[in-house]
DNA sequence: AACTGTTATGTTATTTTATAACAAAATTGA
DNA sequence: TCAATTTTGTTATAAAATAACATAACAGTT
């Protein structure tokens, strides 16, 4: 991610916990910078490190709290398929992401909003549900399965390194 | 899962084994009915339990590479979000799972094929991919990332559990 | 059947990832 | 300034996954 990339979005994540009241101490703020600098999905103790380099003995808990409070408000994606995190790259709107993820570099991009909503919608159709919101209120007969959530991991070959695999095949 | 959609479910592997010469032997055999009769997502330390059970002091690595084997082959899709495996439902068709993940009770309903073709083919029209065959040949330039994999999981709440909360707040 | 290369299993030890539990400090609001 | 809440510091442990290597079983060939 280009450093003018990276500004943008830590300020707009500074301006959304302002609004929303929430605390973005220090040590969540230094662990977004982390995640922006690296610009790829990184492990609690990728980020565990990164923290101690900064010259605390910082311990697991301490990266696993800031990450778990980043994803809570929406402005880190959980990389299930690499055990990792990611920057948001649309933290204003709550939404599942859509990632695709780099399998030999790790790199991830994230789909826009508009092509999710697209798909989260055709998953609704087909899955016959409520909104999330509804879990526990009345259940109609018809409803199958009621979404609160979803992660879509798409698989594959960034084209860096499809680029470079093709240089060092020649 | 019912009885009998197990026993289907089982022999139909049985002979795509047969089919593709693979060998499911006795401890594959045993993983994967394990799977079955849970019919629900199922972490690698349960398999091994359940494989303890049968009398046997397997380690764990005997329940990994059997669960290796299983998904590999196409039989078992991974559950990223829950750590574990579940038994595909149409394992004569090579797929990118679509989960349906239930979050109170850890069931897992699988999408039909054509609705995950659906998904599958807008993704990729959207990400300007070529197949994972052409990952390592001449890549053209609008190209920007290589599909080889997708996971697909909906978390949520499936009926039973949705109606037994129903039932309790009574 | 005996030989040979390959594949699968048995087993020990470790690594990697994640969380429980509780004390101390900082922050917020009254 | 006090009390309640939230965040951080810290120790310890749990849970998930794999590395590495020895042994055994199997498949194909002679």
């Amino acid at each position: 991610m280009a450093k003018s990339a990276r500004k943008v979005t830590f300020e707009k994540v500074e301006r959304l916990c302002k609004e929303r009241n929430l605390r973005l101490t220090p040590i969540r703020k230094r662990v977004l910078e982390i995640l922006l600098e690296e610009g790829r999905a990184l492990g609690a103790y990728e980020v565990l490190e990164s923290l101690r380099r900064d010259g605390f003995k910082h311990q697991p808990p301490v990266a696993y709290r800031a990450l778990e409070f980043l994803q809570e408000n929406g402005f880190v994606h959980r990389v299930e398929g690499k055990k990792g995190y990611v920057v948001c790259t649309s933290p204003s709107e709550p939404h599942g992401p859509v990632l695709l993820v780099c399998d030999s570099c790790n790199d991830v991009k994230e789909l826009r909003t508009p092509y999710l909503n697209e798909i989260a919608g055709g998953i609704r159709s087909q899955c016959t549900l409520g909104s999330a919101s509804e879990a526990n209120q009345h259940h109609a007969g018809k409803q199958e399965f009621l979404v609160s959530a979803h992660a879509i991991e798409i698989l594959g070959c960034c084209k860096q390194c499809s680029e470079a695999s093709e240089l060092s095949s020649k």
